[in-house]
Parts: structure tokens; sequence; C-alpha cells
DNA sequence: TCCAGCGCAAGGTGCGTACATTTCATTCCA
DNA sequence: TGGAATGAAATGTACGCACCTTGCGCTGGA
């Protein structure tokens, strides 16, 4: 018998699959791996190659394809001569989290200046995030520094019913989602991102250290944890020191990179993209090449 | 031998992998089919598993995992009982085919106005294109309107030596991609591409009709055709008309898309991210979960 | 007690086989 | 001439085997 603390022992028993079910046995390998794997098991040890290819009664090579997939996305660690490992956390990924991993690439320091961390009503941010219209929600406004010069003006709103202990937080160095899987428990693993181009406000031109009317990047993010929207976020990026660069073949498709641009001296656009071509990178497009 | 226009069939053959070499086979595979798939080859049929296998002397079960990674990127089509097909070599990718191709989606009629068309020097194009500083470039200056309306301003360069036979053409009409494969037989196949946010001179905003000061993406195009820069592109295009969107998840990675945004009436930012977020398309972005 | 060496376990690579399923082109008959 | 039947070709699925490299625990000698 199990131990009484854990649900069902059954729960993370394997089903064995059925042949000629019209699913490939591999798949249902795969979907019971993953059904197993989100149901707790395999927290201690994950049973090796030849150990699942018993236990369900299929070849190695089978089990193989089953577990590839979940292999590829992390889900599950696989070296030579070393046990499996379920791993159970998956990094954000995204642009803003491709940028700032880039800046830290580079040896920078980062840190932020939080100008508010707080509970509020939002109408908008609440419609994002599917909550009523006066839902409570944690809000967040920081600007991100790389080697203390402004680089984002980020902005955060999430449900206070699950995020209230964030107020305790200290966010000047560490990364919000860091905080959010401590104190909350929280991963955020999935999402989507909008990025546009806009005119900074003269406020926001100040915070950011630039002139006026400058061209920021807006990059707007729906943060997801299983399934449900946990975080809406809403960034103005320095358009002078961040880039999306790309290089693309028919063999590799179109492959994205989120550049930390350096902080060069580079002149403002005097007059159309003829006039001055010279000052937005050419050089560095031909090294982008594959 | 080969046809004299084709510059060296070697490009196209296939190098034998080396046993042995530390670089497992199916890698060594891998790269040669990327290397031939970039050079042009499998135009025109690509050779089943089985030939593949025969031709590099390996098992069918090698090249399949050497392809698997080809397959699942979208290089290749592999469909039980029909012949594979290389996709994506007709098909230039990159930010603006993506935009342009939305807004085809969208059924709005494309047309171009066309300012400049000429031969010209410009050192800077020239040293993008790795070209001397006086070489003579085709020069092609257009406004792109998406029903009537203008969406971009597309400026483009390239080698006078070999594109002179584009002065003929007419682009209001046709892109540029299939007037260079008509008149110069040359075929964009990869290259590198930037994309920055930027604030349009008076004179960008009138040709684009936006008022002075707007924000425009940037979009700088390295084109590259058998390794070598045929192409060099700088593209404005109106923010309110055009965004990235992505959606991210562990199982399906960061998935990109552009979007030609639909004309609406939205008022301009008027001061800060929290002030007004509502109009930078909220809602959507709960739409673009996968 | 320490650690060098050994051997086992685990995954990585590579091959061969067999059969199923689907598509497409050809053939043959009405 | 049209359509059904056929067969070849291609990929998908599944299994088996063999060997290599790596990581790690165990053991025995110094």
């Amino acid at each position: 018998m199990s131990t009484p603390a854990s649900p069902s022992r059954r729960d993370q028993d394997a089903v064995l699959p059925e042949r000629g079910s019209g699913t490939p046995v591999w798949a249902q390998v795969q979907a019971d791996v993953r059904r197993r794997l989100d149901a707790g098991a395999f927290a201690d040890g994950v049973p090796g190659e030849n150990a699942l290819a018993e236990e369900y009664g299929v070849s190695r090579q089978t089990v193989r394809q089953a577990l590839r997939p979940l292999r590829e996305a992390g889900a599950l660690t696989a070296e030579r001569g070393r046990t499996s490992r379920a791993v159970g956390i998956t990094q954000p990924m995204g642009a803003l989290y491709s940028l700032f991993a880039s800046v830290r690439a580079t040896g920078m320091t980062q840190r932020s200046r939080v100008l508010a961390l707080d509970v509020v009503t939002d109408p908008t941010a609440s419609a994002a995030l599917g909550l009523p219209t006066d839902a409570e929600l944690v809000h967040l406004r920081r600007v991100r520094l790389a080697d203390d010069v402004p680089l984002a003006l980020d902005e955060a709103w999430l449900p206070a019913e699950r995020t209230r202990a964030l107020l305790q937080a200290d966010f000047t160095e560490t990364a919000l989602y860091d905080e959010l899987a401590r104190h909350c428990g929280i991963h955020v693993r999935g999402g989507a991102e909008h990025l546009h181009a806009v005119v900074l406000t003269p406020a926001e031109a100040a915070l950011l250290g630039v002139a006026p009317g400058s061209a920021a990047f807006l990059v707007e993010r729906l943060g997801c944890s299983e399934g449900t929207p946990v975080e809406h976020r809403r960034s103005l990026v320095r358009a002078d020191r961040f880039s999306v660069s790309a290089h693309f073949a028919p063999s590799s498709g179109y492959q994205f990179q989120f550049d930390a641009d350096p902080l060069a001296d580079r002149p403002d656009r005097p007059d159309g993209p003829a006039a001055d071509p010279a000052h937005h990178h050419a050089p560095t497009l031909r090294e982008a090449l594959p």
C-alpha cells in the first residue's frame, strides 16, 4: 500500500499502451509519462530507458521516441552515462528575458529602481488577466538599469489574491519571476508577447534618461502559469539599447535574437533613410549572417 | 557537365561522412543536407530516405535522425506515402515578407509608388554588400501601399553588375524578388535582418501620411544568394500598422508572427504607459495564447 | 583512511529488419 | 472515355541487436 500522504499510488502507475488502437504506441507512452510527470511521479529518480521499456512492454527505441520531445523541451535531462532526472522547472522565455539575459552575458550589472509597489485596481490590466474589473492587483513599476544607465521602464500587474506576498519582496536586485516562484510558488511557463514601436512621452523619456520624443519598443506580455494568466506586463525599452536581429536560411528557417545594443554615440537621424544610413549597424548585419 | 549558368555542380553534391571522426554520423549527414539545401539543391525533388541512405552510405534510421530537426523546423515536408519536398526555398522569408504576406491574406490590394529607380554609388550600401566604395548599385525607392494607404517606405540597393536588368522592370505591382528571379536569375534564399524602433523625420512622415514625429519600425535586411550579398534594404514601416507578436511555451518554444495591424482609430498615447494602456491590443494578446 | 582501479548501469550511436499506411501513377476493363 | 483496380514508392511505426562513452559506486590495496 502507499503512504497515506500521497493521494493514490495509481496516479503514478504506468498505463500499458494498446496495440493497434489507431494511435501509435510511442504516443501513448509519451502521454502516459507526461501524465505521471504532472502527477508528481519521478520526483526522486526517473526510471531508465530500459526500465521504462520493460515496464510498458515496448522496445527501448520506442521509449526513446516517446521521451525525445520531453527531453528537447527540457522536462527531462538525458546525458550519457548519467541517470535521467525530472527537471520540472523551465526558464521563462521571451523578448524581455532574452534581453536581460544578453545584458547579463556582457557582464553588465543589472539593477532596478522601484517606482511603485502597491495594490491597485486597473480595468485594463484586469481585462487582460481575465479578472473582474475591480479585482485587486499587485502593481510593480520599475526602471531597469544596466550598468546604472536606464534600459527599460517596466510595469507589471498580477492578481493580488495569489501574489500579495510579493509586496514584501525587494526588486532592486532580483527578477520578478524569481520572487514569484519563491514567495508564491508560481512558475511562469508560457504566454504571449506583442512588440510595438512607440514614441516616448516627456515623462517616460525623463525616467529613461533620453531626449523627449525618442523612439522606444513597447513590449506587452501576458504571462501564464498552468494555462492561467498571472502577469500583465508593459515594458518600454530604449530603442538605442535594444534591437531584434534575425538570420534566415532555407535549412534553419527564421532564427531570432534579441540584442542589448552597445551604448554607442550615434547621431540622431537627420533626414530620411537615404540621408545618412550609416548609423544603424549596417556592419553588424553582415556579422549576423550564418 | 553542368549547365554553364549554375556555378558548380559540386556545391550540391553529397559529402560522405567520416566514421569515427568524433562527430556522429547523423550530425555530419544533417550538416551536409543543410549545406546542400542552402546551396539550392533539391529545388525540384528531394531524394527519399532510402536514396539518401544509399547516397551517404548510412542506414535509413541514421538518415531519419539527421532529417528530423529539418522536418520539425519545416525546411522539409515529410508525409506518409508522399515524396518529400524542400519548402522555404522558393519563398524568401523574414519580417517584411511575412508582413506583406499577411497583408495579402487579409485581401487588401498591394501597390507601390516608385520614387526612384536608378543607378547610384552609395558608400554605406556598398560596404554592407561587401563591394568597393564606388561600386555602381541599382537603387529602388518605393512607398508601399496597402489598399492605397501608405504602409512602408522601402529602399533597396543591389549590385548593378548583376542586376542592371531590373531598370526595365515595373515595380508598381510586383515584388522585387520576383523581378530579381525573372530578370537576373537570382534567388534570395538567406540573409539577416535587424529591427529597430525609430522616429520618423518630417519628410518620411509626409511620404507615409502620418503625423511628423510618429514612431516606426526600421527593418534593415541583407539578402544573400548562394552566400553572396545581393541586396541591402532599409524599410520604414508605420508602427500603427505593424507589430510583432509571439507566444511561447515549454513544448513549442518561441513562435513569432508578424502582423499587419488593422488601421484602427487609436488615440495617441497621452502620458506614460500607465495613463491609458487600453489602446495597445491587450485583448489580442489573450487571443495570441496557444 | 584514502584513493586508484574496476565494473556496472545508463544513455548515445548505428545498423538491420519487418510491416503498415498512404499517395500517386499506371493499367485494365466496362 | 471514364473509373476502378493495381502496384510501386515513400514515409511511419516497431523491434531487435551491437558497440561505445560516460558517470558513479564499490572494492581492494597502499
